[in-house]
RNA sequence: GCGACCGUAGUUCAGUGGUAGAGCGCUGGUUUGUGGUACCAGUUGUCGCGGGUUCGAAUCCCGUCGGUCGCCCCA
C-alpha cells in the first residue's frame, strides 16, 4: 500500500465537514465585510518566488520541471500570485482592491506541531489604502472569524507592532541604519531566549552595552503612552508611532480593545513588510502564531519588476497589507478547547424499497425530491428491513419513505418521522403533490 | 539537522523472550415489514519494512521508512 505523502493531509468526509465548516466561516467573515473571491492556479513558475526572498524560501519550495523544461513550483503562499494577477491587469484595478481567497500551499520544511508541508490558508489582502482602514478591516475580519468559531478575547490575543515605529525609535536611540536590521533579529528572539543572550546579540549587530541594555528597555515596553515618552525624549521621528496609535484607536472605536496588545517583539519576516506588523495568538501561548500579516508596501512594486509609479501614474497604489490564517494551527487550537463542532451526516429522506419493484416505483420520487431541493438517497439493493432502517439512522435521515408490495398494490407511500417514528400512508399521487 | 517516544485487526489500543488479544466497527442471529438503545455468536493480522541475536522475537540489537513531541531554523 502506498500511504500519504509525507506532511500531506487526506481528507475523509467527516474531515472534510469539519474542514468545510472552518472555511464557510472564512467566506462568511470574508463577504461580510466585502472581501471577492479570487483564485489562480496551485503552479507557478518557480521565478515568481525566488525573486522575492532569495535562497532560504528556494530550499522549502516544492519545484519540478515539466516535459517543456519549464521550471515549476508549487506555492508556498498566495501573495506573489496576487501581485502577479494584479500587475497584469493593473489598468483594470484601478482603485482599491479587497480580496480574499483560501489556497491549499506547499512547504518542504520540518514537521512540528501545527506545521504540515500543505495547509490552507485564508488570505484577506487591502490593496491602495495608505491609512491604517486597511489593517482595520483586515485586522476586523479576521477577529469576527474567531468570533465564529466560538472563540473570544478570553482565548485569543492580537498582537500588533509598527516596523516603522521600532525603527524610528532605534535611530532616535543612536543606533546606526545598517545596524536595524540585526537589532530587528535580535528582537525577533525576545521570549524565546534569555535577556543576557540578546543583549550578547545585539553586541554582536553592532551596540555598545549600554545602548543595547537601553533598546532592551525599550523593546520591552507595553504601553504605548510610555513609548512615545521615549521617542520624545530623543527627538525620534513620531511616523510610525502616530501610525499605531491611529491603529489603535480604530480598533477601539471599532470594539475590539480587548483582543490588541502592543508588543515590540513581533517583528516577523524582514524580506517585506513595511509597516504594522500583527500575530494571533492563543492566550494560553501553547501554540505558535495562527495568522499574521502586515504592510507591505513596496512589494507588489518589487516583484512586477516596474516602476508602477511611472508606467501606471496611479492606476494602482502600491500600498498593501496582507494576511494568513492557515487551517492546521487553528484546529489544533479549537481541538484542545473543545470547540470543534460535531458534524453528522443529515438527510431529508431516506427511501426504502422492499424489492425491486419498489425501486422503480420509488424513482421518480428520489427524483422530485432531489429537484425540490431535498436531500434525498435510496436505499439500494433492496435488503432485510432491519438493515435499510439502520442504514437511514445512519445516513442521518430524518424521514424515511418505505414501499413494500402492499403499498405498490395500493399506490401509496409510508411516510416515517424517524425522530418521532410517527408513520402515515398516503396516495403516491398525494405525496407527489405536496412536494411541489 | 539533533534528541525523545511511538508504529500490532478497518479503527483505538493492550500484549516486554514461549500458541496473536480487547473495545469499537463489520457480518449473521434473537425479529423473513421497522432503525437509532439490548442480548448472543462470528469475522478481521506480512505485529511498518529489512537485517541480526536466540532453540524460539510483536518483544532484544542495528538499519530504514512513517508518525508524535521538543530543540534548531523559519514565519
Amino acid at each position: 500500500m502506498i500511504p500519504v505523502t509525507k506532511g500531506m493531509r487526506d481528507f475523509y468526509p467527516a474531515d472534510y465537514r469539519v474542514q468545510e465548516w472552518l472555511f464557510s466561516i472564512f467566506r462568511k467573515a470574508s463577504s461580510l465585510s466585502g472581501f471577492e473571491y479570487y483564485d489562480c492556479p496551485v503552479v507557478e513558475a518557480e521565478e515568481l518566488y525566488v525573486r522575492k526572498a532569495g535562497e532560504e524560501i528556494t530550499d522549502q519550495l516544492y519545484t519540478f520541471e515539466d516535459k517543456s523544461n519549464r521550471k515549476l513550483a508549487l506555492r508556498p503562499e498566495m501573495t506573489p500570485s496576487l501581485a502577479r494577477m494584479v500587475i497584469q491587469k493593473y489598468k483594470e484595478y484601478p482603485g482599491k482592491i479587497k480580496w480574499t481567497s483560501i489556497p491549499q500551499c506547499f512547504r518542504y520544511e520540518r514537521m512540528t506541531r501545527g506545521r504540515k508541508r500543505e495547509h490552507y490558508q485564508w488570505n484577506l489582502d487591502y490593496l491602495g489604502e495608505k491609512s491604517m482602514m486597511a489593517e482595520l478591516e483586515i485586522i476586523a475580519t479576521a477577529i469576527h472569524a474567531f468570533e465564529l468559531m466560538g472563540l473570544s478575547s478570553e482565548n485569543v490575543k492580537l498582537r500588533i507592532s509598527n516596523r516603522k515605529l521600532l525603527s524610528d525609535l532605534l535611530l532616535g536611540l543612536g543606533v546606526a541604519e545598517d545596524q536595524v536590521l540585526g537589532v530587528f533579529l535580535s528582537i525577533d528572539k525576545l521570549g524565546k531566549i534569555k535577556d543576557d543572550q540578546i543583549i550578547e546579540l545585539l553586541v554582536k549587530a553592532g551596540l555598545d552595552t549600554d545602548l543595547a541594555s537601553k533598546v532592551l528597555d525599550v523593546v520591552y515596553l507595553k504601553d504605548l503612552e510610555k513609548v512615545k515618552e521615549s521617542i520624545d525624549a530623543c527627538g525620534a521621528s513620531i511616523e510610525g508611532y502616530t501610525e499605531i496609535q491611529e491603529l489603535f484607536s480604530l480598533l477601539t472605536n471599532y470594539g475590539y480593545s480587548d483582543y490588541i496588545e502592543f508588543d515590540f517583539s513581533i517583528v516577523r519576516g524582514l524580506a517585506y513588510y513595511t509597516g504594522t506588523v500583527f500575530e494571533f495568538f492563543d492566550a494560553r501561548r501553547s501554540l505558535r502564531a495562527i495568522a499574521g500579516g502586515g504592510r507591505y508596501d513596496n512589494l507588489i512594486q518589487n516583484l512586477a519588476d516596474v516602476d508602477l509609479s511611472e508606467k501606471a501614474k496611479g492606476s494602482i497604489s502600491k500600498e498593501a497589507v496582507g494576511f494568513g490564517f492557515g487551517d492546521v494551527v487553528i484546529f489544533e487550537l479549537l481541538k484542545d478547547l473543545k470547540l470543534l463542532p460535531e458534524l453528522n451526516l443529515e438527510m431529508d429522506y431516506y427511501l426504502i424499497p422492499f424489492s425491486e419493484d419498489e425501486v422503480a416505483y420509488l424513482l421518480p420520487i428520489v427524483a422530485k425530491l432531489r429537484k425540490q431541493g431535498f436531500t434525498a438517497e435510496m436505499h439500494y439493493p433492496p435488503q432485510k428491513p432491519k438493515k435499510m432502517f439502520e442504514m437511514a439512522s445512519k445516513r442521518g435521515a430524518k424521514n424515511g419513505i418505505i414501499a413494500g408490495s402492499m403499498e405498490l398494490e395500493k399506490k401509496h407511500l409510508k411516510v416515517k418521522n424517524f425522530k418521532t417514528r410517527e408513520e402515515t400512508e398516503v396516495r403516491f399521487s398525494d405525496f407527489m403533490e405536496s412536494i411541489s
